[in-house]
DNA sequence: TATATATCTGAACGTGCGTTCAAAAAGTAA
DNA sequence: TTACTTTTTGAACGCACGTTCAGATATATA
């Protein structure tokens, strides 16, 4: 009974999101269409409110989705230096975004497009994860590893910077994302040091 | 006859522009209706159409001359130590972008809305500034005063930091742009040294 | 097999879009 | 005041939008 009868929504359902995250990432939620979707799951456009209420929701579930995933993923070792911990930050920052640029660009661009109460509820997961880069940089600071004037400006600084490297760097460039990383690194510890 | 019979589109004209711009950073190019745009203006929709040739000329125009004033505006004395260039770089940043949040972020969002030819040249405005930073970097390199492993990430790194400062700034809030800039200096500083 | 349920189609709904253009209005020059 | 130019209106164009839904189709159970 784990299925039930006629049903293969647990195929095109998830169809249906990978669709919208790669139309929306590509042209904006405005600017992409139910049938643009439905076309790209290879349905009508009807079927789709099988898998949705509505558009916005669709875009919502995709940015919560990625939320909880990206805080879900984010362990945080506090036995750790915290030298250490921020090491293991930034290479998981850059990291994770890398390997879905479509998700991090829709939870970045298509805020406005949420009503209030989602965006409130995207927020709060962001805020959520810059708590914990703050922890990390409050505890390198009572511990004297690091010297921060202002820990909530140096956190928002750095995953500033870290984003910063989905819209540049590609595969196959100049340097491998190992070598980027470990640059950045460099630059983040310096910055806090 | 320094203004032609009849007109007042140099009273219309600018205020085309200035709707378009906070219309555009309020809700998204694709979602702002020419409608809405006239009715800002208090004109009919057709009457648009005097001052731009179509929609996404109107976008382009605001980005160019968004970078084009940023280019301008930007003046670095290579007289200067680069340790000193470094720092009034980023006063001149985060207060230029602080002072045309709407620019700023129709630069960054709607990059994706314009022709290829047309990202093109904004594309290039975008470089000509970064490598206005980076030959801060790479002279402060030569003399000794910085330590960067790649010059070209560093600038990355230090613009996107920059420019997350209007993302979060709000006037009146805990600290004064003038502290947020300190701090922010000091952390590219170090992230360099 | 027959029955029941889940899924999808295809057409339709009212609405708003970017853009065009003839005619009207507003302004300037003589 | 008259002649002329610039600017604006207001209606119209074909098209695409998000969403709904009755009916058709596919799948699972018994």
């Amino acid at each position: 009974m784990a299925r039930t009868a006629g049903s293969h929504s647990d195929i095109t359902g998830p169809k249906v999101r990978e669709a919208a995250l790669k139309l929306f990432a590509r042209g904006g939620f405005a600017a992409v269409s139910m049938r643009a979707i439905a076309a790209e799951v290879g349905v009508q456009a009807g079927a789709l409110y099988n898998y949705t209420p509505d558009k916005q929701s669709l875009l919502f579930d995709l940015m919560k989705s990625h939320m909880t995933e990206l805080l879900a993923a984010a362990v945080d070792n506090a036995g750790q230096s915290a030298g250490a911990r921020l090491d293991a930050f930034v290479g998981f920052h850059i990291s994770f975004h890398h390997a879905r640029p479509d998700a991090v660009f829709i939870a970045y661009m298509e805020l406005r497009n949420l009503t209030p109460e989602n965006f409130a509820r995207v927020e709060a997961l962001r805020r959520q994860y810059e708590d914990g880069l703050e922890s990390i940089l409050r505890d390198g600071v009572a511990a004297g590893a690091f010297r921060v004037e202002d820990t909530k400006i140096a956190t928002l600084a750095i995953i500033a910077m870290l984003t910063g490297v989905n819209t540049w760097f590609r595969e196959g460039g100049r340097l491998s994302l190992e070598e980027v990383t470990a640059q950045y690194r460099g630059m983040v510890r310096r910055a806090v040091t």
